[in-house]
DNA sequence: CCCTGATTCGC
DNA sequence: GCGAATCAGG
């Protein structure tokens, strides 16, 4: 399996939704978890909760060491990227800074600001590696509008009636929309490429995993051009 | 042990 | 560019 357009697009959509590698991995098929990694990390969209990489922080030899005049740069200068190089004259003056963060503003908590109630999102995984919803779980304010376009011109069928498992039959492409236990799931819906089980749209992306060469083609040559890649 | 993601490195 | 092997935390 190579990455094709369509299988990167994938990967990024479902990194982005936040499920694991593993689970992108089989989705996809045919890659392993390392190589779905690998591909996310080569593609620059990486991080995201990783249970390893928390390692940032390093308690310094606060031990005993005293660092008297061991280090005359601590962690300054990054603090204050607003802070544009301030043309200091040489001068004995110490920085006016050093502020000990180490302030915790308790706030009180009586009844005055509950400015983030938070509700605890709860979410399970389903079989299929699908993201499963309570009913009322709906994530309103979540503007980013799901990138997944995956009808191309379909003129007639919109939202209203979708083919539906129990819709199809011999004449109608079964291409799955969205994925199983979604509630916008559903199938194409189109007139099939006939003597297939999807429609023409469809064949090309079914069976655009080309033979291996040197093997004869099928009697029923694809009705359709090549491989398409939108 | 299982899981996770990160990184390395030969291909 | 790819991904198995490896690493390392949970």
């Amino acid at each position: 399996m190579s990455w094709t357009d369509e299988r990167i697009e994938q990967l990024r959509s479902m990194w982005e939704k936040g499920l694991t590698a593993s689970q992108i991995a089989d989705e996809l098929g045919g890659v392993s978890r390392n190589a779905v990694i690998g591909k996310a990390h080569r593609l620059g969209l990486k991080s995201r909760p990783s249970p390893v990489k928390a390692t940032e922080k390093m308690a310094k030899p606060a031990k005993t060491a005293a660092p008297t005049a061991a280090k005359p740069a601590p962690a300054a200068t990054a603090a204050r990227p607003t802070a544009p190089a301030t043309p200091r004259p040489a001068s004995t003056v110490p920085r006016p800074e050093p502020k000990p963060a180490a302030e915790a503003p308790h706030i009180e908590n009586a009844a005055a600001a509950p400015t983030k109630p938070e509700a605890p999102r709860i979410v399970s995984i389903g079989p299929g590696g699908f993201i499963r919803q309570g009913p009322g779980d709906q994530q309103a304010p979540i503007p980013p509008a799901p990138p997944r376009r995956l009808v191309p011109a379909k003129p007639s069928p919109e939202i209203a009636d979708k083919t539906s498992l129990l819709d199809l039959n011999d004449r109608i492409c079964r291409w799955p929309m969205g994925h199983p236990g979604e509630p916008d799931f559903h199938f194409c819906g189109e007139a099939v490429n006939p003597g297939f089980p999807y429609c023409v749209e469809h064949c090309g992306r079914a069976y655009q995993a080309q033979l291996p060469r040197g093997t004869r083609r099928p009697p029923p040559p694809p009705p359709f051009g090549g491989p398409r890649v939108r």
